[in-house]
DNA sequence: GCTTGACCCTGACGCTACGTCAACCCTGCA
DNA sequence: TGCAGGGTTGACGTAGCGTCAGGGTCAAGC
């Protein structure tokens, strides 16, 4: 005969846990000895084996008693379903692993490695700290909002990196970003008139079909706009600069029905 | 600016979710509106998504705050100590995942697949179902004291089973545990006869060395033995009958100092 | 006989990360 | 004008135990 120690050790759990499963009704309460100790057989060191193996699955405590009693048909189907969320949950923590190991590369949280791999390029070719932590909440946005088109908008940057016109507005903007350069700073004029002839090139391309594009999520797009005012309120003149130039938006850009005057 | 339930399913949470964050200090409460609406900028959405990723990596929450403002290095270790325990986590998913796994194949419940296996032999060698599921149940306890030895145990027994005179004795205790046999049953004896033969034989060969077993767990076998005696109380008169032959014990054999008279 | 330490008892509160009411306010629309 | 669909606070509920507090029991050693 058993004392709850006994039992507890040999099936691997706390003598707490027993005891929540007398109360629960889950393994019955055995006899008492003299003294008021519960004593157990032999068969309750096999029924709380069996009850830890289910609960170990991520069954819920509250099924385990009815799956132990169900009928082999009805249990090979709940064991079909429980072998279904350990797998689904296994999955779960895999992904998650990925992403935690980009992170300990240091740029990331959150992020793909198309991405920090960009944002690295970012670096090398001369943009500053603070312009590449800006990048990255954005990507870390657009990864949140479109995780399985990541890779194809990456590639799709990358390739427009080869342009040396975007290289130097990065630079550009890494310089204003560190400066505490006004609003007459011709480095904004300058960077204003790069992204502007950016954007027409693509336009005539057909790169910007108007309307029907395959990320047509204004909520994204204006999310981005605000990250960018948020992070540099200098930002703003850069969206009015561009608008001079018949451009409205800064990560999406839509050309202005009428230019202002 | 967003609302508390635009947030929330950008990030792919419960607007519950944000207002805990909230509460316990892990997102910082934003700024209201005119009606004392919450009002998020785009910042607040990185910040939640950050916050979800470590999350979901298994991080409690109480530590996410302080791990977002540590240096790199300190963070770089976090991380290792993050990805170490998802990689225990899904190590243990999936050893649950094969035990069930083999549950579902109808006989297990916390049982390897050499343990299932020999069940099935016994099946065929006309073992009936109740003597089975006793076997399970001893199976079960073995499992669960020595799991990384229970496949040198299995094969031992495999080999004790090309015996014919143990198939006999199979045989014997299944008619016995189906039958309502009286202390007097002929065929008690036959098997007492069996096991004692064996029992002898295995002595003599010095396979029951005598204290230094390998597996010398008073406890386990005293369970074991226990076991048998509350599955069919009459396992004690077979407890008996060998100790009349010399030998103590049900599941581990002692030979006794002096036969009893 | 007495102490000491290891074990057991019940009852109750604590914990994590939210879910889920209840009771109310604000806004836009038919 | 009422109604649907947002939002607000406050408070209690949940799972699976951990962790006290405040006792009793048992075996051993002095």
């Amino acid at each position: 005969m058993l004392t709850i120690g006994q039992l507890a050790a040999y099936a691997g759990v706390t003598m707490r846990t027993v005891r929540h499963y007398h109360q629960i009704g889950l393994l019955p309460e055995p006899q008492r000895d003299a003294s008021g100790y519960r004593r157990y057989g032999a068969t309750a060191v096999v029924s709380l084996i069996r009850i830890r193996t289910l609960a170990n699955a991520g069954v819920p405590l509250s099924q385990i008693g009815r799956l132990l009693e169900a009928d082999p048909s009805t249990f090979a189907e709940a064991v079909q379903r429980i072998d279904g969320h350990l797998r689904d949950e296994i999955e779960r923590l895999e992904t998650s692993r990925k992403q935690i190991a980009q992170l300990a590369a240091g740029d990331s949280l959150a992020l793909p490695p198309e991405v920090t791999c960009y944002l690295e390029r970012l670096r090398r070719i001369g943009a500053s700290e603070r312009m590449v932590a800006a990048e990255r909440n954005g990507w870390i946005l657009l990864a949140a909002r479109w995780p399985d088109h990541i890779r194809e908008i990456m590639a799709a940057k990358h390739v427009q990196l080869d342009d040396p016109r975007l290289v130097r507005l990065y630079r550009l903007l890494s310089e204003l970003l560190d400066s505490d350069a006004g609003k007459d700073d011709p480095r904004l004029k300058e960077a204003a008139d790069i992204m502007a002839g950016m954007a027409e090139e693509a336009y005539a391309s057909g790169e910007i079909d108007s309307g029907d594009a395959p990320y047509d999520d204004d909520l994204a797009f204006d999310l981005l706009d605000a990250l960018a005012i948020e992070s540099d309120p200098r930002a703003r003149w850069m969206v009015d600069l561009m608008r001079e130039r018949g451009w409205a938006g800064w990560n999406r850009m839509e050309r202005l029905a009428q230019p202002p005057d």
